[in-house]
DNA sequence: CGTGGCCTTGATGTCGGTCAAGCCAAGTGG
DNA sequence: CCACTTGGCTTGACCGACATCAAGGCCACG
């Protein structure tokens, strides 16, 4: 619906005082390219549902996540489809352009978000520019390989239960980057989403979350949950001595 | 049981006229820069079954598989493991190393395979001395990232019949690279293996494989399969419209 | 006030896991 | 050479986890 040209353009921003630099891909580079990049770069911002990209599309642009919550989903014929992962502030999408492709997911925001826009051409040049750049685009890669893999594995050895809790467990881990955990975490995920995510039907993650509430192993409000008893949660996860 | 000392290392063999040079990564160095590489690298050979290396060892050298297969393992707690990525000639297997990290799988060798050892000091070296050494990486993290969604969306929504028929199908085009199909195709999977690397138990595997010899769809004989009738595997791999 | 999403809960079905048994080929040792 | 093991494959009988189908509740929004 939303012409992309309405996508709400945000005044421009200092990348010097990025809250998500640091931990976003230009933490590395040289003070001198950042002022590059941010002539080159486009603020955004989406509500949430809306869709960023779609599979298929040319990429003729990467975005880093400023703030807020990112799906990527394959799609399948047949009204299936399947989340491969979830970013957060700082995470970096849509960089498969770098190799002449066109996206591979379809990036759907599941809260508003805020991002950049990255021009390809900004991407190859800070590629040419700075070796370091590279690296960090490596060691990005890397991190999406191994989230991949590990809910291949979830997906490929882990009953129900076992997935859900990992997931709950896994998203805990993924909030409290400062140490000091944060009880009430957000959850912009739809039961179909969970589903979606975890090869599950939506009758069954409610069923489960259900239980759980009841037993008293978790609390929910307003799009946020709360882990009470995460002991018998990994417990659950690990059950038989399964899973993470 | 094989003593790493007593892994058959093989005569020099020259990287210039290295069968899978071009397919690998160092088909886009400079020729000064192979020699370095001829003298670094170390030849080896495995017979099958053998373990490569271990999940949680320090990687202290990554491989190029020059020929053979090899299976990369995660494995769970409680004799469950999830094979996530099956490797062939030209592939490059245990790069983590590169990021200070222990190998993520355990790698075993399907069939007798030759490989080449590079010391991580040798990588490392290339990383800072060649930049479309980084970009030949990051294209196979990229391939490899891709390569574990897809395995990730046929877990979490294909059922048995279509994750076994598309895994066909995928070895299949994976096995003819020059454009002609060979039609008897080397399979290197016991049931169980199978069963690892689909989410399956080996039963399930067995009778699908039956039922498919009987009806016609492929023949086996002696560890190879034929594909005798792709049209309808391929229909069965996308039945009611889903999966590749 | 009605409508459409999302969630919940129950009843029923089924795919695939589990258990158990037997087959076959390749060792191994007497 | 034969008895015995061992490991992979097959097949059948059974069962359970999860999908499917169906109905109803709750809430936001026009």
């Amino acid at each position: 619906m939303a012409n992309p040209l309405e996508s709400p353009v945000e005044p421009q921003e200092d990348c010097q005082s990025c809250p998500v630099r640091s931990a976003a891909l230009f933490g590395e580079i040289s003070p001198e390219l950042v002022e590059r990049v941010q002539s080159a770069t486009q603020p955004l911002a989406h509500p949430a549902g809306e869709v960023l990209f779609e599979a298929g599309q040319r990429a003729d642009a990467a975005f880093t996540l400023r703030e807020g919550t990112v799906k990527l989903v394959r799609s399948q014929p047949g009204n299936r489809s399947q989340i491969v992962r979830l970013l957060v502030g700082g995470d970096l999408l849509g960089a498969e352009g770098l190799f002449g492709e066109p996206y591979q997911h379809t990036a759907i925001a599941l809260t508003p978000v805020r991002l950049c826009r990255l021009p390809m051409a900004l991407l190859e040049l800070l590629r040419t520019e700075d070796p370091r750049f590279t690296d960090a685009l490596l060691g990005r890669w890397r991190r999406a390989l191994s989230e991949v893999e590990t809910l291949a594995v979830e997906l490929g050895t882990c009953k129900a239960e076992e997935r859900l809790a990992a997931f709950f467990l896994h998203w805990q881990r993924k909030h409290d980057k400062h140490g000091d955990s944060v009880d009430w975490l957000p959850l912009p995920l739809s039961r179909t989403e969970l589903g979606e995510l975890l090869g599950l039907r939506v009758e069954t993650v409610s069923r489960l979350m259900a239980r759980w509430k009841r037993e008293g192993l978790l609390k929910e409000a307003g799009g946020k949950i709360q882990l009470l008893d995460t002991a018998t949660l990994h417990g659950t996860a690990t059950d038989e001595g399964l899973c993470t």
